[in-house]
RNA sequence: GGGCGAUUAGCUCAGUUGGCUAGAGCGCUUCGUUUACACCGAAGAUGUCGCAGGUUCGAGUCCUGCAUCGCCCACCA
């Protein structure tokens, strides 16, 4: 046998897609199948879903990659690792996507109705649904996919529902009317976290309110204003406190084509502590159906009148006036600056950078509007994760995270959950057609008509965020609300990876959903990894047009390269600038890793070899068998704290420099059985500790070596 | 505005509880076609460890202040 018969060069494309495709044929992904299966101790990893809508980017390729280092570490040290893949349906992008499509047919959502719709978008699902699952497969992820979920399969959706239901009954679900984002584009309200905020440049304009001057970046919003704010210590404003004040202002019925007319109006001036006395005048008009703070002042002072004066396009409505009806937010700002300027009631304009917010799906104005949704309350089910947060049933990595948890939760506000979209999860509950409608949750549409309208009942046509559905993953996954075998296994799973960007989003969500369903956190740790910003050191973005794409990455250097090069940076939590070092170091790595294995192949003679531990009595057997059980229990314990790329780092070292340069340049000059007895048992080793990194070379390679009573790699035991 | 973090060789980064003559990978210089690998080997150069103070026998490591950059959160009427 000789070193020559193997090319001088390892391929990987030749044999990337053979090799997972004997993995996946294994069965081996599946706990269930592995050998010993139900003596094995159980440790379980739910993937972050990607939304279905979108594509795997370097995020979320590092982001796995590192939980398929730890599954296929669990899984050769004898553990029952699940690793469950799965999709999100991504509400907003979802639909997004389709309305997409149908506006290059010329046609649109609401031409087709909501029925046809919803059809369209599965069929997207069905057509594109499953490009990530390939992307997935294309990074040797070892995912169970027979246990693969969508948010919106059909017992997510049953899940989902009897989740609303169950809250219902606890008394935690309400409608409320109250100032919400709410995207002009897309039509529906947004949550808080969604929102944009972008630095623009405006004015800032101060404008005569009788006898006080207010300061405003929105002066189109003076139409919807019923009451001034001062501070209760103020003693400017003293005077005022709870008077109604004569204001002079545009008279809004005049038309637009003639020209301005003064009108009187009135406005009670109120204490509340939010008015700044620092801040400009000190004094805040107070518009509570078009502004979150302006609203909550309202919620103090209950008296004050709310009028609504923007609809939901982002246009003035019947009570801005017959000259400010139908003009778009920014007209009507332009036109009654004009207007007051003509009045003389525009003291100045001043030009002044303040943040807009936009969508963050789409990119549109958020208008703050008056609007009524479902709420869940959250006093009960947040205090539930801060005790359990506080009693340390969650270890979080890097530790600075609980205080950051804790602080946020500590202000938290009840869950809008409603939608006005199409695609998601339909909340169950009915209403009937009287003027204060009735309510009724459950599963279907209740049997008997209305007792008071006599009509039937109607099933509103909201849905619920996304992140209502996402917060239950780590257990519907596993079969709740039935009681299953899986459940009964893999629940809580080991550890959650992700994100900071979703650490409210997700990661809060999914701890207060475990707690009351699971009556227990959903995992035992909260790893938030860091964030790969682009060479510059800035976050990438779409819009920023610095996004890496891994499957581009793959094509040029394979998959085990780039496993290697995105685990290789992670050596802490900090943020990482992204630069190709790491992928030359990996390419470079497994070409060492194959000669080196020629080499050896070249030097064993024919016969089979053991695994066994050799007796080693020479100095440099000695010495190499010495650092590699240092190294094997350096990485393993590496591992253990999450430390990837400094567990990586350690097995480069050790392999390159200590084993190929000194043991191996060394073995040339002797060819004694112990020699060589080492020289195996410490390859063979290397390949299984570096297996969970760079899978596929090591699996190959594995094939090859004249092993007796060999499995494949991916099931053998470190 | 609040929180967190970073600042070490040309570049990307290590440097655990203070003991460093400060390391790695890439790049660079010189040499080397030795029974795997030139995607290699051997040898080497390169740093006032962001700035200014302080604690200490001793500080890249601890403290204070400043500067720059970044991320997250909140948001200004």
């Amino acid at each position: 046998m000789k070193f020559e018969d193997l090319p001088k060069a390892y391929e990987p494309k030749e044999h990337e897609e053979e090799i997972y495709r004997i993995w996946e044929n294994s069965g081996f992904f599946n706990p269930d199948a592995l050998p010993n299966s139900d003596k094995r101790k159980p440790f379980s990893l739910m993937m972050a879903p990607p939304n279905v809508t979108g594509h795997i980017h370097v995020g979320h390729a590092m982001e796995n990659t590192m939980s398929d280092v730890l599954v296929r570490l669990k899984r050769m040290q004898g553990f029952k690792p699940l690793f469950l893949p799965g999709k999100d349906h991504a509400g907003i992008a979802g639909q997004h996507v389709v309305e997409k499509e149908l506006k290059k047919e010329g046609k649109s959502r609401t031409a087709i109705g909501r029925e046809k719709f919803v059809e369209r978008v599965w069929d997207w699902m069905d057509q594109y649904g499953s490009d990530i699952d390939q992307e997935l497969k294309r990074l040797g992820l070892s995912v169970d996919w027979s246990r693969k979920r969508f948010t919106m399969d059909e017992g997510y959706q049953k899940a989902v529902e009897e989740v609303f239901i169950h809250y219902h009954k606890k008394g935690y679900i309400y409608r409320g009317k109250r100032v919400v984002n709410w995207c002009t584009r897309c039509q529906t309200t947004i949550s808080d976290l969604e929102v944009e905020y972008k630095e623009e440049k405006g004015n800032f304009y101060e404008i005569k309110y009788g006898p006080l001057t207010i300061g405003t970046v929105r002066p189109e919003t003076k139409l919807g204003d019923t009451a001034l704010a001062v501070h209760p210590d103020d003693e400017r404003y003293k005077e005022y406190h709870n008077k109604e004040i004569e204001i002079e202002s545009v008279d809004n019925t005049i038309p637009r084509n003639q020209p301005p007319k003064k009108a009187k109006i009135n406005l009670i001036v109120i204490p509340d502590e939010e008015a700044d006395p620092g801040f400009g005048t000190g004094v805040i008009k107070v518009t509570p159906a078009h502004s979150m703070a302006d609203f909550e002042i309202y919620e103090r002072h209950p008296e004050v009148p709310v009028t609504k004066i923007i609809d939901e396009f982002g246009k003035m409505n019947e009570n801005a006036g017959a000259r400010y009806q139908g003009l778009k937010v920014n007209e009507a700002r332009e036109q009654i600056v004009k207007d007051l300027d003509e009045l003389g009631l525009l003291i100045k304009t001043e030009e002044y950078d303040h943040s807009v917010s936009h969508c963050e799906r789409c990119g549109a104005i958020i208008e703050p509007l008056l609007s009524n949704q479902w709420y869940v309350s959250m006093k009960e089910l947040a205090g539930a994760a801060t005790k359990a947060i506080k009693k340390d049933k969650i270890e979080f990595i890097p530790p600075t995270r609980k205080k950051v948890m804790l602080d946020w939760i500590d202000n938290i506000r009840d869950w809008n959950i409603s939608r006005q979209l199409w695609w998601g999860h339909r909340i169950p509950a009915w209403h009937c057609a009287c003027t204060e409608p009735e309510w009724h949750i459950s599963h279907t549409k209740p049997d008997t008509p209305c007792k008071k309208c006599k009509k039937t009942w109607k099933q509103t046509e909201d849905v619920l965020d996304t992140w209502f559905s996402s917060g239950l993953w780590t257990f519907v996954t596993l079969g709740w609300p039935d009681k299953t075998e899986d459940l009964e296994t893999f629940y809580p799973t080991a550890l959650i990876s992700s994100a900071r960007e979703i650490f409210f989003l997700w990661i809060f969500r999914m701890i207060f959903s475990g707690i009351e369903f699971m009556g227990e956190p959903p995992f035992k740790v909260i790893y938030t990894h860091p964030t790969i910003l682009d060479s510059q050191g800035k976050k990438m973005s779409k819009s920023k047009g610095n996004v890496v794409d891994p499957m581009k990455l793959i094509d040029e250097v394979g998959i085990d390269a780039t496993r290697f090069g995105l685990v290789w940076q992670v050596m802490s939590t900090q943020d990482i600038q992204w630069s190709l070092g790491g992928f030359r170091t990996g390419k470079k790595f497994l070409n060492k890793l194959w000669n080196s294995w020629r080499f050896i192949y070249g030097q064993l003679g024919d016969g089979e070899y053991t695994l066994e531990r050799p007796k080693v009595t020479l100095d440099h057997t000695k010495k190499i068998i010495a650092e590699y059980d240092e190294t094997t229990g350096t990485v393993n314990n590496m591992l253990e704290k999450l430390e990837f790329g400094a567990a990586l780092h350690e097995l480069y070292d050790f392999y390159w420099h200590h084993f190929c340069d000194i043991f191996l340049e060394g073995a040339k000059k002797d060819d004694s059985d112990e020699t060589r007895q080492t020289l195996i048992y410490v390859f063979a080793g290397c390949l299984k500790q570096l297996h969970p990194f760079i899978p596929f070379i090591t699996e190959y390679i594995w094939s090859l070596v004249p092993l007796q009573k060999k499995t494949l790699l991916i099931v053998e035991e470190v």
